[in-house]
DNA sequence: GTGAAAGCGCTAACAC
DNA sequence: GTGTTAGCGCTTTCAC
């Protein structure tokens, strides 16, 4: 692998000077060729590695994120990767497997590793933050996204949680339903926080009781979503309509329901969440919360090189995004 | 930042002594238990550019995949990184967006990082092989998965797509259909040149004709499926069964079929590719071939593993997975 | 077993 | 504009 100093040998010029034209300074036209005749025919190729120790920049943005085996993650990972490569940064992916250990782990090896910012999407609430605020001290950029979390000073894109929610109410209750399920997920997790919260919020504002019969804690999994899903049906005979909060559960919840051999939007209504895929094919196709995720990648991205280039200009920002409501027949006019 | 150095003051030893501690060598108890206590207080955690500049060894894999939001590779993803995990490695991910060119300048990019090996799914089944190969020639380690190209000496981890094409057409001819579409791929990728291969071999063995009428070749995206399934649907009238080839045709097809107003598995009959999900919510739950997608990741990483450590038995290997087959009332018995 | 020192490939400060 | 050179943090001889 040739090296700077070859690249300038057999150019008879300095090592500086091929530097300097590496970089983009100017340097005599003349020279200039002769370095571009060398580099090609060396086949050269710059030594990052040497760069990154040299300059303390690497040029990675370091990615932790719970699980990488869903859509939604790598819709959010696609987006932050093309934005970035625009500006010639590569990504490194990392998963935390839904454990904050494992979190934390990833977080220091993404620091050894050097990597000039981090996006990071927090397992928990609660304690996540200390680790993430230790590593943003240590002195790189970090964007939260999907979650917020407590005890950490950063920029942050999620998206409209608690409104998403309230407006599936406000048209499930309008449709004249009165006892409505949520297959809410672990209340650790900020999202899933958000979205009861929006479920509670709505039922006040309506002067309908919160029944807590009526609210499932699933673990978010398909499997674990029947599981919630048959448990409120089965506590509660009058229940006309089901709000799933995630995409796993909102698939537990139609295939549940079919199961039991009701018809979506006449037996059971149904409300779920993202991924319009499916709202397409079921009879009728399902009503959902549609989550603006590429949006998120993109501007998670975007703060980051704003930070990575040191300007600090209204930091920290937290960035919410509104989400769209789909609409369709699986929720019924009761009225 | 504390280097290296540092610890050395301050545990009196040298920086010979805290290298040999830190790469596992023989140190003196006590020179051991002065250093541990210098690199905790000190908060010293090495650099790992620094050492990947001395040794050429960086502990990074590049993942080079044509497109990242699709459950299907991030399966792969996930799967690669919990293996590599265990061995320290951490991965750059990479996409080449279907695009040869783009896959050439990030096969560059990675050499440019010195990424220890490559997993890559090439882009095309003639075009990608000698860029791949002259990055095999610099000296990184690679795996192809998903698809084979040509003109690349390395190993690969790919599914057993013509085997899986051809037992679907004997379900689908067995049961008494004849005129049997297909969505089938552009055919400079393997994958999609695989699977019509199945298709067409089965018809020749049960003597049935090749009828182009029949084969519709889709840009693989859920748009263009459907066009290619009216288009099929169009020109063939006695068709009864379709066959679709990678997961967005197949939603496309159950959407189109649907959108025709047909009942899947009595006017037509669907046979579709990946995702189990899809298939167990519609009515009836359509017909699949389940691909071993967490294997092909593993499996791909574990070769990567075995030949970095420069282990060249029975190089180059090719894995061929096994495929499953859910069969249900979406294909009709017509017979 | 250990310390001293050379050097991996690069950048940037310096003197010209 | 350019050449020379120190040094980023580490590993690895070498001599002890």
């Amino acid at each position: 692998m040739a090296t700077i100093k070859d690249v300038a040998l057999h150019s008879q010029t300095s090592v500086g000077t091929v530097s300097r034209y590496l970089n983009g300074y100017q340097v005599k036209i003349e020279n200039r060729h002769k370095i571009e005749k060398a580099i090609e025919e060396l086949g050269f190729s710059i030594n990052l590695m040497a760069k990154g120790l040299k300059t303390n920049i690497t040029m990675t943005v370091g990615i932790l994120i719970p699980t990488l085996s869903n859509i939604y993650s790598t819709k959010i990972i696609e987006g932050i990767e093309h934005y970035l490569d625009d500006f010639g940064y590569s990504i490194l992916v990392c998963d935390s497997r839904d454990d904050v250990k494992i979190e934390k782990q990833k977080l220091k090896f993404l620091q050894d590793k050097h990597v000039d910012g981090i996006i990071i999407m927090p397992v928990d609430r609660y304690d996540s933050g200390k680790n993430i605020q230790e590593t943003i001290d240590s002195g790189v950029s970090a964007v939260l996204i999907d979650r917020l979390t407590q005890g950490v000073t950063c920029d942050a894109v999620v998206s409209d949680n608690v409104n998403a929610s309230y407006v599936v109410m406000q048209h499930i209750i309008e449709r004249g339903h009165r006892k409505i399920g949520i297959i809410a997920g672990d209340q650790k997790i900020y999202t899933a926080y958000e979205r009861l919260l929006g479920y509670k919020r709505a039922l006040q504002d309506y002067n309908l009781p919160i029944d807590d019969n009526l609210i499932g804690y699933s673990d978010y999994t398909k499997i674990g979503g029947s599981k919630t899903v048959n448990e409120i049906l089965e506590k509660n005979t009058d229940c006309t309509a089901i709000f799933a909060t995630n995409y796993e559960t909102t698939i537990s919840t139609v295939k549940a329901v079919l199961d039991r051999g009701y018809t979506i939007g006449q037996e059971i209504s149904i409300f779920g969440y993202d991924q319009t895929e499916l709202a397409e094919i079921t009879e009728p196709p399902i009503s959902l919360v549609i989550q603006p995720i590429e949006d998120i990648g993109k501007k998670a991205a975007e703060f980051l090189i704003k930070r990575m280039k040191r300007d600090m200009a209204n930091f920290p920002s937290i960035k919410r995004l509104a989400t769209k409501i789909i609409t369709t027949d699986s929720i019924r006019n009761i009225l």
